[in-house]
DNA sequence: CGTGGGCTTGACGCCATTCAATCTCCGTGG
DNA sequence: CCACGGAGATTGAATGGCGTCAAGCCCACG
């Protein structure tokens, strides 16, 4: 799915057709990485810029007694590090979950871009914002919600995520309950222990990290989420 | 302290005299904002930006049950919604909890302010990927650590902050323990023992809505607090 | 002097952690 | 071909952090 990344921002802004053509033009070369690889580390201040194309990353932070906390997940058309140039170093790394795609693109080229491309500029700077509304509301959900709701919170947004981007067919999921406890905030024992809720009260289709939501409806109902904070564009 | 707006964005970017000026001007007319009044309302569009130009608020949202989760903090020189046009839309609220001195500045005037002063433009753009960086640390903070040393690195945050305003001595903190607890996600009592423990082991000196730290090291041991995320330039 | 908001304290219960053991599934090497 | 080992998932029991409920205290304010 090259054109991943141009559909993902034109949830936030009109691109038109040489946007398109030139956010083509941008990714056509990319790179796999295997699952559990950092693309980039806390302290870098990379010359690349970098984007997913397919499969599952995260932003995540390592505590002094080696705990992990992710803090984003990151899925096709994701930008990693797009105005890391502006805060000069990385206060975080980002790492692969699954097998990716990624895209390296050169700061240059970067720059190049939002000068000369103010639409695309716009929608960049949409989805950083947008990950900032993600971040606020994560915070509510950690905060507020017991883990069996947290769980199908981020399942929901998931879901969204991935049918705004065009892929909503192809939505599995294929992350460990060590990756989901880790953005939850919670252990793997008790995170395995709200799937197997979630599972036996029919709201989730889980197994071998295949995951399938038979009736989004009522999985948003039972999580009370609310798709406002994503800024889809309906 | 008229000029704390320009002190803030100075952190991210080398201003300029006439930078500054033109900052100065732009805040030429403030008004008072009592306690617990919104300046801004979910949903809202708004037709001005504010700043804080004395006092704290906050982001936050309210939960379907009333509970009410607070996802930021804004002090002195803290912009509320600066580019809330790209989203179009608020997906939070911003409200005072202190008295307040806020600003309100036209869209237009902030448009053209952006368009001609780059400088300014890189450093509010800094400003807002500092705040995604605290969002992260808050996630780290609610997700990982224990109620005692998560409002202990509140604590730390905040010093640092009021500190790199030039506020250090000003540092008080006048918050009610129910808007601390809304803060960390805990409920009002447990807040009060947390602080009452933080009291009694001489990490803070509280009272009265007014709070002193006497040795900010330990304060930050205990917290294991790193400032490396609020990429203050030093 | 009464009232309400914020702070303080105690008892009790639950959600989540901790520690530990078991099971399944795979890939690897003998 | 099968033994072995490691990663991930699953389950149980005990512990503890934090929430809930409830009452009492302090003090500013009308």
């Amino acid at each position: 799915m090259p054109n991943t990344v141009a559909r993902k921002l034109a949830n936030g802004a009109a691109l038109q057709a040489d946007d398109k053509e030139r956010l083509r033009d941008l990714i056509r070369d990319w790179r796999t990485v295997p699952a559990r690889t950092d693309i980039i580390r806390h302290g870098d201040d990379p010359e690349f810029v970098h984007a997913i194309l397919e499969g599952i990353a995260c932003r995540y932070k390592i505590l002094p007694d080696g705990r992990r906390s992710i803090m984003a997940l990151l899925i096709p058309g994701d930008w990693c590090d797009m105005h890391i140039a502006i805060l000069g170093r990385m206060d975080h790394s980002i790492g692969t979950l699954t097998p990716c795609r990624v895209v390296d693109i050169a700061r240059s080229e970067i720059e190049e871009l939002l000068q000369n491309h103010p639409r695309i500029a716009r929608a960049m700077w949409w989805a950083t914002l947008v990950d900032e509304a993600v971040l606020r509301e994560w915070l509510v959900n950690m905060g507020k919600r017991r883990a069996d709701r947290q769980m199908a919170h981020l399942f929901c947004e998931l879901y969204l995520r991935f049918a705004s981007i065009g892929w909503a067919e192809d939505f599995a999921l294929p992350m460990t309950q060590e990756q989901l406890a880790d953005t939850l905030g919670i252990t793997v024992v008790h995170a395995q222990r709200v799937i197997a809720t979630l599972r036996d009260d029919g709201l989730i289709d889980i197994r071998d990290r295949q995951i399938a939501i038979p009736d989004i409806r009522r999985l948003m109902d039972f999580a009370e989420f609310d798709p406002d904070y994503l800024h889809l564009p309906y």
